[in-house]
DNA sequence: ATAGTTGCAAACACTTTGCCGGTCG
DNA sequence: CGACCGGCAAAGTGTTTGCAACTAT
């Protein structure tokens, strides 16, 4: 079903790069970490994660280089319904956009890509005008191994 | 906009009495401003209706009653792609899920309902064995008035 | 009667800002 | 060289907790 999740490293700096965004020490460490990042990371671990590489990075440079790739659109920003506080959690933006299924009792995070949901993109656009950038669809409820076991006492 | 409202004012009080719930008169002047809310409101915008209706209500007070209607099921939280900060926004659990667009140039909230979203909950309920509880749709973008007059500076 | 609720103050989690010395191109 | 960036400290925003007094059932 999905495409393949990796594509070429070092692709967050040429991006940068090619848009003319200096380019520090810290930085391509900071990228470096998000592009290699196998699930969705929050601030704080992509800075204890930085540190091992470059353990002058600070908190603040994290955040400054999150808001950058936000601001150029190359990552997108996750809530995950806030299952486990309200820290942001980042992953590249996509090629193809996906749905986020958490599980509210053991917090798995599900990753989902469908047709149907393309389809439903293009009816927004259509039916009401509105030119799509960015999409987020976070959907909570009990995962497989969950489900049945648990009395429906939702926090979310 | 939110959807016309369909149900009962007063629905959640009785909803929380029928759950054994004790009611208080800060909770009903609570629950009263988010049952007649016409827009998403925040924690603050909440107090600051309820502090009309009954100056002594506490911030502490609005935000325990949030949570307790989120125990319960009876609102859903929104981020709204945090285009103004990180707070959250409340509306009443609605009957039929629904998608929040919102504009990243003028700010606008716009929803939608589609059949398409029902079936891709039910491809997804199937194909993932995952049992949903509640939705979270989040789509950002240029609504009709702010398509086509602005450069693609995102920073969502 | 008593378990649950309130208001107040304080703490908390996460993120941003101001400043100045250092760095990239 | 000059605009930009990084680190440090401090502030900011939004939310939660501890506790004594109070209230719904």
């Amino acid at each position: 079903m999905p495409l393949p999740q990796t594509e070429a490293p070092g692709r967050l700096v040429a991006e940068l790069l090619s848009r003319g965004v200096r380019m520090t020490r810290q930085r391509r460490t900071i990228l470096s970490v998000i592009e290699t990042a196998s699930q969705h990371l929050d601030a704080a671990q992509i800075l204890r994660r930085a540190r091992k590489l470059d353990p002058g990075i600070d908190r603040v440079t994290v955040y400054r280089t999150i808001r950058l790739l936000k601001r150029h659109g190359l990552v997108d920003e996750l809530d995950l319904l806030h299952l486990e506080g309200e820290k942001h959690y980042y992953e590249r933006h996509p090629q193809r956009d996906h749905l986020h299924m958490a599980c509210v009792r053991c917090g798995k995070i599900l990753e989902f890509e469908s047709d149907l949901f393309e389809r439903l993109k293009g009816q927004i656009q259509r039916d009401c005008q509105f030119h799509i950038l960015v999409t987020r669809v976070e959907i909570g409820g009990y995962c497989a191994k969950c489900r049945g076991n648990s009395t429906d006492l939702r926090s979310v």
